[in-house]
DNA sequence: CTGAAAGCGCTAACAG
DNA sequence: CTGTTAGCGCTTTCAG
């Protein structure tokens, strides 16, 4: 009887079936009605435990034993199963392990964006303290959108994650209920203005803001304009404005103009939005914008013009970015602490997972960081001010 | 008989035990020699498909199908499901549905870095493609170190991902073998100067170097220095360098001098790099910059020294990126694609990984995106070129 | 030190 | 349209 390359099988014959093609290319299959069939094999079937053990004459449970570390096992068996796991190129499967074991290697982390390089400095600071831990990261990303925030927690969720590092202290009643009913370590991070689910490793936006306007008000600027972003969904910048003019307000001071914009390079935005302010308000002796990039895109604009800094105008961003270094002038700036705030969020989880299995309970952690002014070119008017 | 907060209980009864939990804050235990128990709730147990399917009455079959949105359900029975899935704040396990499913709706994506923006940007453009799609992407970095590429793309194998979506071409010979037997989708991006394991997505670096020599010459420019990057593991970036003294070569010309760094801020190396490079080879008449941000920071230096840009000396970089926009000067550039190799990148795993549903059986794609010479304000010598 | 048995929470396949 | 059964590949638990 000649051999057909494809046939229908019923379920039961399936099941009975795979076991055949286990490690060979094909095989004859004589099915019920006596015919003899050659099929082909799967494309791949991932190798399972069980292969190893049978390669290596071990039990499946010594196997995992051996390949986890865990528990006793002679050096003599170690070796075998080692090089038959090997031989074959075996992958454990960490979906299976992880429904037996009830345990998930990986930490959710929520952002809203991977395009401010803030977030990915958080990430490196995360990565930096994983490593050699075995959690991992996942990342997911909001776009400042809360529903999106929300759907993104969700997803991540479902994956049983052993903790979670979520930037902000804002969210919507959904997310906070996910958060807090999830059973896991919770990390907010970059934000500490406000109340946190669980731990929370931030500065005080507030007090940035502030710091700041006391800094420009010491050097003795006083019409002052205000730069920024207009998306009402980032609550740092919002608070750092509010903490800013909260800053003047306490010295019978207030804002003379400001500009705020949206989307676009944030370097190009930077110099229009000079331009249409100074132009606007000509008596500003002093620019404090939301971040270094619009801040720097300002400094370009107004040395082209060949305005006199900190003469003239007195200038200052918020976040400390590398980029900065490179500048014609130093611009004034405030560190956010990115990194160091990634590490210690990590450690936090990292900490509480551990206690987990030693059974210990851990206090909520709330950790503010308070970032230093750096002074650049830009904002002291007098010498070394 | 009074009750006690803790006890020690046999496995079998633990096992019986914790039925008796769901969903109470504690239970009274009458255990094996009829003491009364009280014991105390564990901390948190996840809600299960049952706990939905006792709660509205339906099985847990029809509850996940509703879930799931599979197969025919009756309007009120979904109803009914939707109703207390949602009052319970039901979260599906999906450590469970994938192992059952033998389905994960993961793509693992893997890129050596996420401080060099165009990694970023390629994230961004392989969301866009996945969202709204069952598929989620993982990142894994490495560091640009092969040893981390291997390990990172284990640990993401064995989480059995839907597809793999992998920086570069150049990899050691276990991560090939892994890429090669995953028996999933494989794409390996940015490059496409060499063989891939499977489908590849991007640009050819070599080409890309060759015709930024050829556009250089066509200006006119003779006397040229090159500044890049000193890490050997960058095959891209040494892969324009080769092509770009290639293309240099045929029209009989060599390179004058190079220059190459090692980490810190990309801008201001940049004017470092400019300023030795220029003050050993003041003939030089054109620097090529093996990306824009080190471009950016010689650009920025040379104007600081009122050079005439591009009179005295032309300028190009590499990359495309965003922050050029604002600059005091158009850098000539040559943009990567970023964005597109991350949306073509995603669709291919997407396609497949619907073709598998259907059986349908899938070529290799190898898509080569042919990026254009922007000319900014530094590389046209003669007017309109 | 090693093995056998019993699930983890869910879904595929089949039977009503 | 809905329910029942039998695993997915691994680890936990307990018994040698």
């Amino acid at each position: 009887m000649p051999a057909r390359r494809f046939t229908v099988l019923l379920a039961h014959e399936l099941a009975w079936f795979r076991q055949c093609l286990i490690g060979r290319p094909f095989v004859g299959y004589q099915c019920a009605t006596g015919q003899e069939l050659a099929v082909t094999r799967p494309k791949h079937r991932p190798l399972t435990l069980r292969d190893v053990s049978e390669a290596c004459g071990v039990s499946e449970m010594t196997v995992s034993r051996v390949l986890r570390n865990r528990g006793d096992v002679s050096a003599a068996t170690r070796e075998k199963v080692l090089a038959a796991a090997k031989a074959l190129g075996y992958v454990p499967n960490q979906i299976a392990g992880s429904l037996a074991s009830q345990r998930v290697n990986l930490v959710a982390v929520v952002i809203p964006s991977l395009s401010n390089m803030v977030f990915p400095e958080v990430l490196t600071g995360i990565n930096r303290t994983l490593d050699d831990t075995p959690l991992q990261p996942v990342v997911g990303v909001t776009d400042y959108l809360p529903e999106k925030e929300e759907q993104v927690l969700y997803e991540m969720l479902s994956w049983r994650p052993s903790g979670v590092i979520i930037a902000g202290l804002e969210h919507s009643d959904a997310t906070r209920a996910m958060l807090t009913n999830a059973g896991i370590p919770v990390v907010e991070i970059m934000d500490t203005d406000g109340t946190p689910v669980d731990s929370m490793v931030g500065i005080s936006h507030r007090r940035a803001g502030r710091k700041m306007a006391e800094a420009i008000l010491k050097q003795g600027f006083s019409r002052i304009g205000f730069l920024g972003t207009k998306m009402p969904l980032d609550h740092r910048a919002r608070k750092r404005f509010e903490g800013f003019t909260e800053g003047l307000t306490k010295a019978g001071i207030e804002i003379e103009d400001r500009e705020f914009y949206n989307g676009g390079s944030a370097l190009a935005k930077g110099r229009e939005m000079t331009q249409t302010m100074l132009e606007r308000s000509p008596d500003l002796d002093f620019l404090y914008y939301s971040n270094d990039m619009i801040g720097a895109g300002g400094m370009l604009w107004l040395m082209d013009q060949g305005v006199d800094i900190p003469g003239e105008v007195g200038l200052a961003g918020f976040n400390g970015v590398e980029l900065l270094e490179g500048l014609p002038r130093q611009l004034a700036t405030m560190d956010a602490c990115r990194a160091e705030i990634g590490e210690k969020a990590a450690q936090i989880i990292l900490d509480r997972s551990a206690a987990l299995d030693t059974e210990d309970s851990f206090e909520p952690e709330h950790i503010t960081l308070a970032p230093k002014i750096s002074y650049g070119q830009t904002l002291r008017r007098h010498g070394q001010g």
